[in-house]
DNA sequence: GCCAGACAGTCAGGTGGCGTTCAGGAAGTG
DNA sequence: CACTTCCTGAACGCCACCTGACTGTCTGGC
């Protein structure tokens, strides 16, 4: 299992990262959450997230929330210092499946994110007829499937990840593209080209509708 | 099952040949690191190991890397005076599987030996027509069959653990060194030529296919 | 002690896939 | 009709990867 973990503490970080190997996973480490943005997109083959809530620069349920919108949907367990109840349902609320308060027992936790883990990796999103598969870079349909370069699958993570709603082009750049990159406006444009014909190309039910002036949505 | 027990105590280590050959295994013994080094080579045909982390000669940990690097990769069980968290973390570190603080329960034990002995090593699979055979260190396909490096088996191993998956470049370099090492990016591909050189010259039909930018697949 | 072979790891050069851009046309909007 | 936004096809260039050869280390045999 590859398990991220965002963490601000070395000492915790580094305990984490052996216990979790120790117990037969691997890990990816972020210490802030724009690493954690950068390290666990949806493309990243994550299985179960551990985050803090408690970063240097941000709480930990906005960047659970950010990982989400860029298609990412994997379990995500909280650690915070918080033992409130609010703050915990809080977590809850930012799309968190667990909660764990520091100081914590690592055996529990590790249980604990086998857990999340066991349920399975969910497909991104079987929504409307359109399977996302990381661990394969793939689209699959009823009809047939194709790969996607890591690009694509993040640009089309994004959209399948709001079914029905209109993606804006900014939150797509902001998930397929990591932070304060520049990129063109066209390039979208050329990327959605590429990713509708692959779709098109088995014969796909589901197509990317664009709203001008705003975004695309899955249909 | 065959059990090897490094142990320099020789109370414990008759404890443990009795208790172990009651239980219906046979044992294989050693006084020191030195020789579970001769006794416990990739092809002595164990298949669990018992190692205390006091050995009068070497620490059991080194003694578990050194055999590590040997190609013997059967699950091993640390056997330890210190409770300690951070000492139990460290043999997981070094390539253990489990841990057993002195003085055991014996009944506990053979059961995790037991247990560890039958989860085996990633059963190295038949998958997509391609048998890795542990033993010999080598590759076989209907049409013939190689010999391989050990590292370029532990490479393999981890591919085509996972058949149709993408293996990210991390994940084979997890898989294939030890914890830690620091590896040219390079390195990675030079194996990854030797093995489909070698997979090529027995005619193979199956073939490793590279995902640009993510990692490697079976196919 | 010396040599031969096997294996791990590195380096430099070439190649192609993928990300990116551009220009021209089509479609939507006022 | 003027203007904006998006589609479409093609082309470019970088970087990840491939490839072949080389170095260094270790082991066993003479």
């Amino acid at each position: 299992m590859i398990i991220g973990v965002c963490e601000d503490d070395p000492a915790i970080r580094r305990l984490l990262a052996e216990a979790l190997r120790f117990a037969g996973h691997e890990t990816v480490m972020a210490h802030d959450g724009g690493e954690a943005l950068r390290l666990f997109g949806a493309d990243s083959g994550i299985d179960v997230m551990v985050v803090d809530i408690g970063l240097p620069d941000s709480d930990g349920r906005d960047v659970c929330q950010a990982l989400r919108s860029a298609g990412q949907n994997a379990p995500v367990l909280f650690l915070t210092a918080l033992g409130a109840t609010h703050d915990r349902l809080a977590g809850f609320g930012a799309g968190g499946d667990d909660y764990v308060a520091k100081p914590f027992e690592l055996k529990e936790l590790i249980a604990r994110l086998e857990a999340l883990g066991r349920r399975g990796r969910p497909p991104l999103s079987t929504t409307a007829g359109l399977d996302l598969d990381p661990a394969r870079h793939a689209a699959r349909t009823p009809s047939g499937e194709v790969l996607l370069t890591p690009t694509e699958f993040r640009m089309l993570a994004a959209i399948t990840s709001r079914p029905d709603e209109v993606v804006r082009r900014r939150t797509v750049i902001a998930a397929a593209w990591p932070e304060g990159a520049v990129v063109a406006e066209n390039t979208v444009d050329s990327f959605m080209r590429r990713i509708r014909t692959k779709l098109e190309s088995i014969g796909s039910p589901v197509s990317i509708e664009t709203v001008r002036g705003v975004g695309f949505r899955i249909r």
